[in-house]
DNA sequence: TTGAAAGCGATACCAA
DNA sequence: TTGGTATCGCTTTCAA
């Protein structure tokens, strides 16, 4: 093998450019940054040499100089890309995103600590412009040195630990208590929580929820049950069948996550009670309408969080820093459609 | 607001860490990208050089002069990021791109043309390493011209046109002929079949599979109804209860796609026709078997179909250039749940 | 308003 | 096995 032929494309480059036009590159690197001080003849003639070149400017060359590089991309940390409350965030991150020319990088982490601050490490290497992250670590001190300290964060779905930034999450502990309150209101003095891990914040949250509601309807905690640990469908649905084969079971269980919900109807149904135990689930689920009976649920708003954590986002970014960090609670909706109107 | 600082932080650079070990700044170049004819004693004084200095090499830099550049992240064209469908493939490819520390773009098109060439342009601009696309646009000619020749390109659900290259898809004809084959067995005559814009291949495939199966049982393509141009939830819904207002109405629908199929559920719901309506869907549906009737489908592998693509990516990425273009496809699973099986 | 010259931080080539 | 030097394509600086 002789010639190792570099075969490198004859690249159009910003000189040709100028002397198409009859200027010096400075003049072309003005008119594509939109720089000011260029005469509007001028600017006329060096676009219609880059239209005539095609001549797409190097990224790398710019940021190579450029104080202030930006690589219109953001990236989205996830629990899953494939759970649906998780994708209707990222499409709604997108949607705002792609109007200023934005690419998303997303990252599941299925809740595993150790992958957040690998996917982390991983975007701030490849030097995206800011992150939005539902985070599964204890703590998010590590981020203080591991980002740029001007690039924006904005945390969603979860209150962060030992880091100050922008967070968007639902009303758990509201919510928890809607659903409460409303298997209360219908009688149920026995009930069930099933959540996830209390690592994950929103599980406690939902737990305060719970418990808060019992409290106000003078029930003691002690005659509810609280399975947690729950982080996926099929250990949701062992946990409904152990719970309702003893005596003076739950008569209204409180699902805290979507994996959870669809666990417990497939519980309930197997086991035939499914006209007979009530069930609110925390987060809505698809065909939720279609079943019977019909699947009350708080409905969270996926869509409208995503849409705010990407507004915020791109405010720090238009700004240039990072704003003073805020939280903005969204409110959640509770779809009663009959599993929930079920009386003891 | 007087000094507009810079900022820039005191960056570490390869000639101080080549000034630390020293030697040489190409030698130092050299260790960092594992070229051969390095002594390995100096090899290991440079990277305890670069340790004690926390160098990074930065990556435009290298970029810019380097012939094969690697940015390590791959573009992904989809339906949308929050179709399950979607959202499953997306899953997949991610869980192998992390093995090797690829990172991925997402990018929705909802089956519009002019998005999906904005968003190939969109991702060659960020230099990705290769591409993975569910095609929208009637040509992928395009392609030729806005994608590098080296860029590996996979295509992932549908076949591309006037542009070849790797194709992942499912077995849609045998898919829908299977659906069909399986009502006309149940003795159904008079069927349905809800498919998207014939613009999009798999359309027509799958009406190609369903007419097949009309012929192979003698059964005359006109006495079948065929609606297309159904690419949502409600215009699914309308059709369907339109479809059953007619005398003589289909007793047997096949759905072509996820979200008709919803809205098909939906129609015979609230028609109370659901237990007096076969309906067999194409692509599984989450909660399909706790519906009443459960809902039959031909389930895809969308998971299998990810995996597939991805190796193959990363494949010709290995080998530094597109391999071949070959298709494969990937098989689909009739899953009998009751709605497929109910009589005339 | 304009452009010439001096980097930016790495890689490529070639001589030592 | 090594390292000097010429780039890479652009932004910055500064003088015109």
């Amino acid at each position: 093998m002789t010639s190792l032929s570099t075969n490198r494309p004859p690249r159009v480059t910003i000189r040709e450019v100028a002397h198409r036009a009859g200027v010096g590159i400075k003049t072309v690197s003005r008119v594509v940054n939109n720089e000011p001080n260029v005469a509007p003849a001028t600017a006329a003639r060096v676009r219609a040499a880059i239209d005539e070149l095609k001549w797409e400017p190097d990224a790398h060359a710019s940021n190579l100089r450029r104080t202030t590089t930006r690589t219109k991309s953001v990236g989205l940390l996830l629990g899953s890309v494939a759970n649906p409350f998780s994708a209707t965030i990222h499409r709604a991150i997108e949607d705002i995103a792609i109007h200023r020319d934005v690419a998303v990088f997303a990252s599941s982490l299925d809740d595993e600590p150790e992958r957040e601050i690998a996917a982390v490490e991983a975007f701030v290497r490849r030097k995206v412009d800011g992150l939005i992250l539902t985070c599964a670590a204890h703590s998010q001190a590590y981020l203080t040195e591991l980002v740029p300290p001007e690039m924006p964060v904005v945390f969603i779905d979860r209150e962060p630990a030992d880091f100050a930034a922008d967070t968007v999450h639902s009303d758990n502990v509201g919510g928890a208590e809607l659903a409460t309150r409303h298997l209360l209101g219908f009688g149920h003095r026995r009930l069930a929580l099933l959540i996830d891990r209390r690592e994950i914040w929103t599980a406690r949250e939902r737990e305060r929820g719970f418990l808060a509601a019992l409290a106000e309807f003078g029930v003691s905690a002690d005659t509810a049950t609280i399975v947690a640990d729950l982080s996926d469908q099929d250990a949701a649905e062992r946990a409904v069948t152990t719970l309702l084969s003893v005596p003076d079971a739950p008569t209204a269980i409180v699902s805290g996550q979507n994996l959870i919900t669809v666990g417990a109807v497939h519980a309930l149904r197997r086991l035939g009670r499914h006209h007979d135990v009530a069930l609110v689930g925390f987060d809505d689920v698809e065909l939720a309408d279609l079943l019977e009976p019909g699947l009350t649920v708080v409905a969270q708003r996926p869509q409208e969080m995503g849409r705010v954590a990407a507004d915020r986002l791109f405010a720090s970014l238009d700004t240039g820093h990072r704003l003073p960090p805020a939280a903005k609670v969204i409110p959640v909706d509770l779809i009663p459609r009959g599993s929930g109107e079920i009386r003891p």
